[in-house]
DNA sequence: CTTAATCATAGTTAAAGCCTATCAATTAAT
DNA sequence: ATTAATTGATAGGCTTTAACTATGATTAAG
């Protein structure tokens, strides 16, 4: 295998037609450069170089070589700098992935801070369900999940972002509407609109429901938060919905959002990378600027 | 410095995403390709590969430089087969240096076969007086020279391809034109017509007739031997020419070429080199052939 | 719970690259 | 003409490094 070190010798020669100052050009003796250049000599099984006492030229295979060994370094030099390029922890490309129940209410949160944080990242955003994101992650498509915690996560590696409540979503008119002090008890014997089976949400907000002695309303599912707004707002039941979610579109007038007293439901959103990820100061710098920008939001 | 085996395990880390494969496809044991990465990896400050148990993936980065290191070794694979059609040394441009007297006479004779006997050699013709030759030759910018001899050229190498005769052109109206056998000596007294200072053919012809007592014409200096002769047909005068000018263009109604008796004058044809010229083997087979050629003409 | 797979580590060896010192050949100068 | 300087090649020794084998650690799967 030709190495690179042999090639700049050799265009240092054709630069100084003149050993010693060919040598000197590389930082080496001139018996190195002599005798690397003769290896590659050997190595190539052409003479390159016409050595006479005062004048040393390069054979014509010597020139044609030259300008290939020009072109090799030169790439070789596009390498390096797009390696030092590289070198910025705060640059390049990076997919980040989120579930659905979470994206459209979490990202006017964070972009903007996020943007400015780190100027030189290019974020691409995926919307998916938590089984996708982690199979991505897994494969390495996306760098970044942000997304409820879950112990089957246990094998990647998670930052505690925020805890995100879960509010109960009634119609205005609805008895639990206007009670003063609500707690998880209250739900029992409700019915509970829920989403599709798959969000992740959906066997959350069960959870704490089915704990409560609700029950599920089987004779409709959502397929996103925002049909399930809805139909809230038309009176045909309630649910839990995230506090980001209540708190950015209020549908006010049909819709009344009603804070749990404590044991407050919640969902863990925490930021999932794989273990091993390579760009760890990045990052940190995510789980910080998210958690600032939170820090104002979630109270 | 980087190094191309570097980039290789590189590469073959991308394809086979498992270090294993990636090191027998490398004809290398896996430790060894493991370690080298990493030392790339450290030398470069940043990380191009994500290692699980189950699963390698690249990183951004080294996604990115992947590409750059495939762009280098398909580089240096050009040089290498570059350097492999260098190999043949029947092959590639060649520059012939000839003077004026001598290239439009000798080359529609050896051509031909030089042509034919060496059909990858791309021949580059360059006319001009020995002096001049002789510096480009030294300056490398001359591969190789076929021109008379000279104690001058004693620091380069040459090869004696023959003697060419100097022969008597004279108006057919001339004394000497219908002489029965023709000396030097019969040139006594004889102004002679020559050509242009500079000319090495000059030189030699007037050493010939000075030494028979012959004079040279000082009114008059030729540019070319065709000019010399359109003289000799006009008769003005008479000249040496050399018997391949004689030869090839008679103009055979007015000027009458004297084959003179032993001692014949000549001039030794030479093919002259660099001494360590690099293509021998080629110069070798000019050698043969050109002599080869001659061999049925200078009789 | 064990087995297999996979990448990292440790220790060793062989080769390669580099250095200093010196030689040989040539040119330039006293 | 002899000496001094230049220049590329050679010799011998040192250091680095790329390679190997053997082994360890961790995880996934049977």
């Amino acid at each position: 295998m030709i190495k690179l070190r042999d090639l700049e010798y050799l265009t240092a020669i054709d630069k100084h037609k003149h050993f010693g100052k060919a040598a000197q050009s590389c930082f080496v003796s001139q018996p190195t450069l002599s005798g690397q250049l003769m290896k590659l000599e050997e190595q190539l099984g052409l003479q390159l170089v016409e050595r006479h006492r005062r004048n040393v030229m390069l054979t014509p295979a010597g020139d044609q070589l030259v300008e290939e060994a020009r072109k090799v370094l030169q790439a070789a030099g596009q390498f390096e700098s797009c390696a030092k390029a590289l070198l910025d922890p705060f640059a390049g490309d990076l997919h980040l992935g989120l579930i659905p129940t979470l994206a459209p209410y979490l990202l006017p949160h964070i972009m903007a801070d996020l943007n400015t944080t780190l100027p030189n990242i290019n974020f691409f955003l995926h919307e998916n369900q938590t089984k996708v994101l982690l199979q991505q992650l897994d494969e390495g498509k996306l760098d970044v999940l942000i997304l409820p915690y879950l112990v089957e996560m246990e094998k990647f590696e998670s930052y505690q972002l925020f805890d995100e409540p879960l509010m109960l979503a009634t119609p205005k008119s609805h008895r639990l509407a206007n009670k003063k002090s609500l707690s998880l008890a209250d739900l029992q014997d409700e019915k509970i609109l829920t989403l599709a089976d798959g969000h992740c949400l959906k066997d959350q907000a069960m959870g704490y429901c089915f704990s409560a002695g609700a029950k599920e309303d089987i004779s409709f599912q959502a397929t996103s938060l925002e049909t399930l707004r809805h139909m809230v707002a038309s009176g045909m039941g309630i649910t839990l919905l995230p506090a980001l979610a209540a708190q950015g579109n209020l549908a006010s007038d049909t819709i009344h959002y009603g804070k749990f007293q404590a044991p407050v439901p919640i969902r863990g959103i925490s930021l999932v990378i794989r273990p091993n990820y390579s760009r760890m100061q990045c990052v940190r710098a995510i789980v910080a600027s998210v958690r600032k920008s939170l820090s104002d939001i979630i109270s």
